[in-house]
DNA sequence: TTGATTTTATCAAACATTTGTTTAAATTTG
DNA sequence: CAAATTTAAACAAATGTTTGATAAAATCAA
């Protein structure tokens, strides 16, 4: 299937109101309208509502692999620094692609769409596999000392984290003194926040000593 | 308004089907299928759909303010025991409510009801204050040696790690061995080991030395 | 306890909208 | 001119809610 930018410019309002509104919550009517399209051309473009979001979840993942994997195999760079830059790329990605990281977070709930959990399973899991490297390579080098460490649950840990700040940041606002701040700066704040917190997270998990 | 055993069978399984599928995923007949009951007797019972999920909260949330109140106003508990008699309750409230936890998680990121809104502000604010005040009295102690500690972060590190366990779970046996366990013996392992690791991210985040 | 009366609960059917998708004609593009 | 795109209209199915009739339960005077 070939991805015009008229494919693009409909996923990107879909996928706004997906985040908003939630895939059931959402008519193709609504895309149809916040895309400037007539309704029939949904159809047109992607055969079904199911198959729109299945093509939106291929566009967005992929690629994403790739990123990581370059850092991983890259011998100048010492096993916890990987994982540092690994924990950053995460909350820029997440923070880049909130209205997306918000869609994954409820298919992942839901579990409705085979080819939606086959993309998910398969981004989660060579994600795992690759911090899990970077981890064995650590203990080898006599870097972590913790041997009984639970790479997904370190991962769950970091994911959570930042999805569940993303999603709850109007508690953030309300609760700190940050009503004043725009919603950039906020982002600005949180991201520094949420570096300096998880890569926290992870030194004290893996037993890491400067 | 009067809650009767069969609001509370109904509101039981429409959680159930909330949690499955979504609040747009379920459809009112689904509830009355699901609840043995005739379709007319959701607007008898509770007037709408939307009532029936606004009721579903107010039922949940009720109570579980008092129960961590308790633990913070006992002089005889330490400041980080408070903390980790917190943390292991939380841990159980979610797994002992699954569904009523993920349906939350649902809400929360889509923010339609203004009622329900209200009723997880009010919780989470709430559950913040009281854990503000646990870490003051640490710090007053001395115990805690990190002073520019962020209580919601650290709050959404928790609630953001053990929910997004909950909801990953099957990834959780995919990438591990635990195919074989039973549901119930993979939650006795989930809640063990994120026990541990939560209780950590609070030491370090507080910089506690026992 | 009776039996009449009112209130509450249950039901199948119907209601008006909204849903995703298709059609067939019209328009634009190459 | 032929293929691709766009359109308004229509389609059947599904949606939340209401209706009006019936059954059950509760109330109460005798």
């Amino acid at each position: 299937m070939i991805i015009t930018d008229k494919h693009i410019h409909i996923l990107q309002k879909a996928e706004e109101l997906f985040a908003q509104n939630g895939y059931e919550g959402t008519t193709v009517r609504d895309i149809a309208t916040a895309a400037d399209v007539n309704l029939a051309m949904i159809s047109y473009y992607f055969g079904s509502k199911e198959k729109l979001i299945e093509i939106l979840f291929k566009e967005r993942m992929e690629g994403t692999k790739l990123r990581i994997e370059a850092v991983v195999n890259n011998q100048s760079i010492l096993p916890f620094q990987k994982l540092e830059i690994i924990v950053d790329q995460y909350i820029e990605r997440v923070f880049n692609s909130q209205n997306f990281f918000k869609v994954m977070l409820a298919q992942q709930m839901l579990q409705k769409n085979e080819v939606i959990i086959r993309f998910m399973t398969q981004y989660k899991l060579s994600y795992a596999t690759l911090i899990e490297e970077v981890i064995q390579e650590g203990r080898r080098l006599g870097h972590f000392s913790k041997d009984d460490i639970d790479t997904l649950l370190l991962l769950t840990s970091m994911t959570g984290t930042v999805m569940h700040t993303v999603v709850s940041k109007d508690y953030y606002r309300e609760f700190n003194k940050h009503n004043k701040l725009e919603e950039q700066d906020l982002d600005t704040v949180l991201k520094q926040k949420l570096s300096r917190h998880v890569k926290n997270i992870f030194k004290v998990t893996l037993g890491y000593e400067q």
